[in-house]
Order: structure tokens, then sequence, then C-alpha cells
DNA sequence: CGAAGATTTGACGGGCCTCAAATCTGGTGG
DNA sequence: CCACCAGATTTGAGGCCCGTCAAATCTTCG
């Protein structure tokens, strides 16, 4: 059976804290040289023997799947400071192709997974890292679920000017290195209908297009409340209500 | 931050040699007292202070997340030989319901997290259970992103399948412990859809609904066909190819 | 400038949702 | 044993959101 490959073990997480992690998390491969990859270009694809574990020291990168009749699903956007490939599986369970120009050092499988038996502050840190990943993949089942057009656009939105202001981007400026088609594949619409949905949220006075890789946000709390989500604040609330609503 | 939580994670997997992992993995929590938990019955709420690793002994358990506006997604069903809870995170992700009569045993998360960082043996077991969970929930976002209503529940009634038949279920029928609105929520269908498409895979003589929480599976290979994924035949293909195609 | 690709905009149709009602199933009490 | 009821499921009619197809516009780069 082929099963699970991690993709997405983010790295920084927007407190000052986040510098000893990464630094420790980094330790593997800070030895490793720096590669190479156009845009385009496709790391390792889906299927292919997982051979090694990267880790991304600049530029962006998507994770593909590809159904048997060519219908394309972006599971994730990485960054500098992700990590890409942790598993135990022998294969890759998708593609990792580079949206801008990237470079990106690397270890073996087998030499990682050492490092993760031997060292004991690197396993909680693995551990958790891989908690963050399954949450992500709840949250974007959420959305993909039983949520509109614009609400996943909002939420899209609002969780890319998250991960900008945690890697020190400008504030209520989001950059959006991937295009319209990755951004449709990422949020199961197609590239009509995320253009159509940005025009809209545009005409709110929700956000404003800034060219075709950046979106300024001038109504954060709009944002928040198209997103349909809990999160009512930038920080999510650890006191978030419950309910127990059911439909009918 | 709230963050992940792992619900599932399969204990398990139908071959012989799943034994030994079991009872590895389940010597954790055997000497605790039996629960029991009514059809209904929530085990913990999304929200709650996650203090409990839990292992389902008997029953089924469906995993919940909801929306502020009283949406539902279920993100997982569990059964005997699942573990849920498992996470380094302080809070729970998601509420955990019982569908039938459940019975199940807990471990604090304290416990837990000791036992696993000092356990050499339980370490990549649970590591590698981890993985698998990411993987269902890749696989649940590629349904879920591209998936007409008829794929999604031929893909969730071949999961189902291989999932009874590896318990020792008959082979060739599914059981469906869960109601139609369980599935609607955890297909991102409603009700009525999930009906609809039942029926027609029925007219269609690929299955024959037997009561109301029985399948009889009566082409498995149009079924994986209707699926439209790249597993062909009732094992999953290590050898599957690879296709860079594109749309337009 | 010109061409290729990315994005936007428009018209139209279909698949799934919504609302509504009928039917089926299982459990309870007479 | 059977009538009855509540909940689950099925079936039907109609509408809307988003996908499809097509064309215009914008951007980039040789």
């Amino acid at each position: 059976m082929l099963t699970s490959n991690l993709h997405m073990v983010r790295d920084v997480r927007g407190d000052t804290s986040a510098a000893a992690e990464l630094s420790d998390f980094n330790g593997i491969f800070c030895r490793q040289p720096l590669e190479h990859a156009q845009p385009g270009q496709i790391v390792f694809f889906e299927g292919d023997p997982a051979k090694h574990v990267f880790s991304l020291v600049e530029g962006n990168l998507r994770i593909c799947r590809l159904l048997s009749d060519g219908r394309r699903v972006i599971t994730g956007f990485l960054r500098s400071g992700d990590a890409v490939g942790v598993s135990f599986k022998n294969r890759y369970l998708y593609s990792a192709e580079a949206i801008d120009e990237v470079t990106f050092r690397r270890v073996t499988k087998r030499s990682f997974e050492e490092e993760l038996a031997t060292s004991p502050q690197l396993r909680p840190l693995v551990f958790s890292r891989v908690c963050d990943e399954v949450a992500a993949a709840q949250d974007q089942m959420v959305l993909l679920s039983c949520k509109s057009a614009e609400e996943r656009l909002a939420s899209f939105l609002l969780r890319q000017l998250q991960s900008d202001e945690a890697h020190g981007g400008l504030r209520g400026v989001i950059a959006l290195p991937m295009t319209r088609l990755d951004i449709a594949d990422y949020l199961g619409l197609t590239i009509e209908t995320v253009s159509r949905t940005v025009t809209k949220l545009s005409s709110k006075g929700i956000i404003s297009v800034c060219g075709r890789h950046g979106i300024k946000v001038l109504s954060r709390a709009g944002l928040a409340h198209q997103a349909a989500e809990y999160e009512d604040d930038d920080v999510g609330n650890n006191g978030r209500t419950m309910m127990a609503q059911r439909r009918h």
C-alpha cells in the first residue's frame, strides 16, 4: 500500500524562540552543499524512491499530486525554512516543484533517520512539526469540504498573511509567488473562479491587488469574517468556544 | 496557536505481521481499565485540554470539526485498534464521537509521551503511524479537491472495503456503521447527494445495498474505475507510473 | 515590436445544494 | 403480535454556484 509521506515541516512559527529551533533543525543540513532549482523544475517526482530529505533555504515549492486523468491537486506550499520528504515510506507520495528560483540542501533519508533515532533534542522537534503538518491538512480538509469560493480564498489569504508576517514580511501585504492556477489547484477551484473571487474581494474593499504577485490587505477583520473560521484575531485563540450545533 | 492533533493512528494493516505491531502499540494501554461510550456520546470535545491518549478497543468513532456557523466536517472514522489524541499540542483540535457502542482505554498524554521518549521500539512505530495519518489526510484532500460525487463515494467505499478486509470482514461486503449524514460530512456532500449516488452505483450494478448499514460490492473493478485513482488492484501498486500532464 | 503566457471578463450549462414530501426502518407500548 | 411513532433514508422539483468554453486584455521578455 502506498502510504504517507510528510511534505511540510514548517521551521519558523513567527515568534522569537523560533531561532533556536531553526538552528537545531537545520543542524542536520548545514554541512550539505547548496543546490539550486529553476522555476518549474521538479525537485522529485511522485512515485520516485524516497532517498533524501530536503531543507528549503530560499524560494518556494509547490507540493503536487496527480490523478490518472491529469487532474492536479496542490496539497501545500513550502517556503524557506521548511523541510520536505520527511517520512518512513520508501516512495514519495507527491511531487515537489520549484515555483520560483529555489535553493535547498539535502541529506539521505538514512542519515536523517539515524540522526532522529540518536538525537533526543531533535525528536520532539520533528514530531511536533509533524503535528503541525497534520493540523494544516485538517484545516485544508475543512476548507475543501464545506467552504465557498470566497471563504476559501479569504482563508488562504489570511494564512499567507500570517505566514508572511512570521517570516518578517511587510505588515498587511501578502506575497503570492505562485500563479493563479497554483492557487486554484490548492483551493479546489478553477483559475477563473479564483480570478473572479479576487476581483470580488477587491471590489468589496477588503483587499487591493498589487501587480501579479502581491495583494494588500485593507481590512483584516473583513478577511477574517469572510474566512468563516473560529480565529477572529491575527493570533489563534486558545479559548475557542465549543458549540455542538447540528444542521436541521 | 491552536495547531495539530493526530486523530488517527491505525493499528492494523491487514497483514499477518500486524499482530506483533498491535501488541507492541497496545502495551501502553493494556493495563488501563476498559471504558464505554454509548452511540452519539462525545468522548472529548474540540478545544478541550488534551489530557489523554485513547485506544479504541471496540466500536467506531467519528472525528468532527465544526465551523462557527454550525457546519460540520468529519475528518475521519476510527475503528478498533486505532488510537486517538496522539499529539504534542495541549488542546484537542476536534471532537471524537461514538458512532455505535464503543469500548476504549486511555492513558494520560504525559505517560504516553514518556513511554514514547524512553521506548526505542515504540518510537518508529508511532512515527510510522503518523505518516499513514498524513497520507490519509492527503488522499482526502485529493478527494475533496477535485472528485465528483460518484468518485468520492466510490473512493470511500473502496477504502472501507480494504479496511474491512484487513480487519477480517467478509470479502466483498462493506459494513457502514455510520449514518448517511456522517458519510456526507466526510465526503463534503449533502445527505441527499450521498443517497442519490448510492442509488446510482446500485443501478449500475456495481454495488448492492444490504439494509441500512451494509453494502455488497458486486464489481470491485467497477468501483476502482469510478474512484479515478491510480490503484487498480485490491493491493496498492508501488510501481505507479508518473505522468506530468497539465491542464490546457 | 511581436509572441507567448498569465490573467481577467463574459456567456452559458451542469452538478450539486436547497427545500419539500414520501417512504422505509427500528423500537416501544398496548 | 401489531399499531404507532420518531428518526433515517429516499425521491422529486427547482435554483444557484462554480465549471466550461471562448475571447479580450495585460505582462514579460527576446
